[in-house]
DNA sequence: CTTGACCTTGTCGCAGCGTCAACGTTTCTA
DNA sequence: TAGAAACGTTGACGCTGCGACAAGGTCAAG
């Protein structure tokens, strides 16, 4: 036989043959004077066992070590493990389509799928087409995929704030201050109103510190320009100055 | 922030995220002085959405679809496709794990696993360590894995066969012609013997034809020593008398 | 004699990074 | 203050199981 006949009587194609041999899977038949390669039934009962093999879902090494081993027990714990592979491989199908399932459920966001708990925030949220808005969701964004866990609380406590309406006024007030300076007189009171509107509970969730120390709060403040950035430095250090004196009190 | 930190802070490795960049998922950002890479929230606010859309399991190809495509409607398509396609690797693993449990069910042969059909023939047929008997189950074997699907058929009509006890003794004297020559007296008397305890079910499910002509039939009277061929071939031939006989009565 | 269907070896490509290598930078520690 | 540990840089190979191509040689049929 040559190499075409081999694979189509086995039902695999010359390619995997030659991929066989080139991995020591399946011995190098002998060669005819033309080169080409001679099979016997030898190779083609060795050929439809790896077949048979690979079809359950062996990998070409678990074949070679199935058929490597004489005894026919190491056969038996290779398709142990092999099921409880597939059985892994299931549930996480299962879990993934359930997240999917999820994901299809709620409307899609242009910022992709979101945890639960900020869906449920943004959905609370009036709309807005206030770049500062935006960009305050990017930032919640970041925190949610940050993974350290603590954003779900956050996004609890800031419920309240996303169904002010009032909040809607102070956004476009920061968005006013986009290309103004560092000194602008319209810094401070901004900042007081913001931070006045920042509800209790999401001082519990704060994190302790400096908002520079920790690289993330450093890199947050980065994003914003000059005015705006001392905006929010001011609502952070008004807020760390509340939780000092909830602290005494 | 540095690759090492905007990694960390979004979950995934700093070789994944220079991966990114290597294939134009996520932009090169500014570099410092020392050629580190200098990250932003724009960077980061990008990772995490691309790590949100990979952990559902889409390929970086579909993230760089859903993530180039502005309107958020392109998602939901790929996630109903990637649905669908979970759906069907689902599937798919429980027909295997079908398979195998069928498998572990059963047990396991030296030569591998076997198709229903011939597990049940062989199954039937009494032990013995004649060579000549294993060199018959090798090439059921493979007839097994020929997939021409007539193979379902010859194994239930060799059931007679296998549980004559007389076969034992005529495997015995084919043994014995191992190396025996082509012109050996025994050899007829066998032949005659062997194709007499062919049931008549079998001549139903014989390919027409000369064995010889089709390349199986060839390799496989190869597959002996001479003497143990001329013995076959006579088989076959008196069989193939059979059918015709049979065709004409 | 040509055409087409085989065969040969060798190489690249695939998905998504992990893992060296070989080297420079920063930062902590003794 | 020096040295080590822990970062960063680019570049290249490895993994799985072959498919696809290149650039030929071989063989049977028209």
């Amino acid at each position: 036989m040559r190499i075409g006949e081999i694979a189509a009587l086995v039902g695999v194609t010359s390619r995997a043959v030659r991929h066989y041999h080139h991995i020591g899977l399946l011995p190098e038949p002998a060669r005819q004077a033309n080169g080409y390669r001679a099979y016997t039934v030898r190779e083609a009962v060795l050929l439809a066992r790896i077949r048979r093999l690979t079809e359950i879902g062996l990998s070409l090494d678990e074949v070679r070590d199935v058929l490597a081993d004489d005894a026919g027990r190491e056969l038996g714990e290779v398709l142990a493990e092999l099921d409880a592979d597939l059985a892994r491989q299931e549930r996480e199908i299962q879990e993934r389509r359930q997240v999917l399932a999820a994901l299809l459920e709620a409307p899609l966001t242009s910022d992709g799928p979101l945890s639960p708990a900020l869906a449920a925030l943004l959905d609370h949220a009036p709309a807005t087409t206030s770049p500062a808005a935006a960009k305050d969701r990017e930032h919640l964004a970041l925190l949610d995929a940050a993974g350290d866990g603590a954003g779900a609380e956050l996004f609890a406590a800031l419920r309240p704030l996303a169904e002010n309406p009032g909040v809607l006024a102070l956004y476009e007030r920061l968005d006013a201050l986009e290309g103004a300076g560092a000194d602008d007189p319209r810094i401070a009171p901004l900042a007081a109103e913001l931070a006045a509107a920042v509800p209790d509970e999401v001082l519990a969730v704060i994190p302790e510190g400096e908002p520079s120390a920790t690289g993330l709060g450093r890199v947050l403040l980065d994003d914003y320009p000059p005015a705006q950035r001392a905006v929010v430095r001011r609502v952070m250090e008004e807020l760390a100055e509340r939780v000092r004196r909830r602290g005494t009190a």
